[in-house]
DNA sequence: GGTTAATATTTCGCACTACGAAATATTAAC
DNA sequence: GTTAATATTTCGTAGTGCGAAATATTAACC
């Protein structure tokens, strides 16, 4: 395929391969430009991210390194570093003395707060198109996502998006929801999708 | 927006550009693998792409630096390390003894050729998907691409120089421009010479 | 034509990233 | 109750990434 060499590129997927390699640099430059604006490193911002946005059953560093694909003793480093700014604690587990879990402080909550809006320029890059290409951007992108997740290079762990037991708008006018919840077979509502879950499941966990 | 707060992710536009900041994940990781591989960093792999991709008028340590985003001692220190796997030769420019020009070595140039299939992973999943969400894939990230490079987020450097409709200061003394692109029959100035072109074609191709 | 300004790059110091290999501690397995 | 698997840390090494300051060269300008 060799999507990197120009006289191959002519494939329409090539084409879209070496154009989300741009996106990813331009994502690493607002990363970092970021990160240095509020005293952090890119792998900080990262964590902190990945913290703030996924199920807390995965706040250990080894569902951190997971989460921002790094290994064991970088992660260990960058939590390191997060803590010697009080952004996050590092907590013994009760359950599993081996494993350490990881909380954001008052300070690391807000800090995360604040990078939410990492992604507005690519937003508004995203909102200068017209909606029926968004629609299939959407789309597609997801797709590519889940393939790469199903390949291995991407580990997703929010709440209920990515939980096995979810269906996404399973039933669209229920008034007590639009998705519904396999495990507890009851309707979620949009809202109710964000609470930190017991039951969480992966795709990929399932026995 | 604050696309990376899930409770204000209902928009499309947010949930592509989540979708986006993910694939920039697996981007890295596969850079970082890759890199490992071939006894590289992550960095080293992004400057030897771009030497081998872009125009050769931008490869000084200046041009690299605003080709891989990093700033100039950064950069130094990347070329550095290639210099010291002799993949990578400075030379003091003729013209102007400030400039550096960097050229790639015959084992420098081997090892780029290697690296060109480093986003084989991403291109499978585009694959899979139907050949007219492709087409609309392709429009709207060299959309947003060319969105982010006016933002000053992306620096290309290569299509028209490379291309079979370009020519070369065609009219120096036109206002319009000094380029002239034979395909859309218009001038081109310097800096509409950097943008994706969907009708980009190397000569070579030409039948 | 000589001072001044702009450009291109390097050096330095500092904090941090990133990894494999090996060490430590704890839990699971047989 | 030994052995194996899991979670994390420590250590050593190479490299990233930046700002501030130093160096060298070219351009600007009155």
């Amino acid at each position: 395929m060799k999507a990197l060499n120009p006289r191959y590129r002519q494939s329409p997927s090539g084409q879209i391969a070496v154009a989300l390699y741009r996106v990813t640099q331009a994502v690493q430059h607002l990363l970092r430009r970021r990160a240095e604006q509020e005293d952090l490193s890119a792998a900080q911002v990262q964590a902190l991210i990945f913290l703030n946005t996924s199920r807390s059953s995965a706040h250990t560093v080894g569902g951190l390194a997971k989460g921002i694909a790094l290994a064991y003793p970088t992660t260990s480093a960058v939590v390191d570093a997060l803590e010697r700014k009080e952004l996050v604690e590092r907590r013994p587990s009760e359950s599993d003395r081996r494993t350490i879990n990881l909380r954001l402080t008052q300070r690391g909550k807000e800090k995360s707060a604040t990078l939410e809006d990492l992604l507005d320029e690519i937003e508004q890059a995203v909102q200068s198109l017209p909606s029926t290409e968004q629609q299939v951007l959407q789309r597609a992108l997801q797709a590519i996502v889940a393939h790469l997740n199903r390949a291995g290079y991407i580990h997703l762990h929010e709440m209920c998006w990515h939980c096995q037991f979810f269906r996404r708008n399973a039933h669209p006018n229920d008034p007590r929801g639009p998705h519904h919840c396999t495990f507890m077979d009851a309707p979620l509502a949009e809202e109710d999708t964000f609470f930190d879950c017991p039951d969480f499941q992966l795709p990929s966990e399932r026995r």
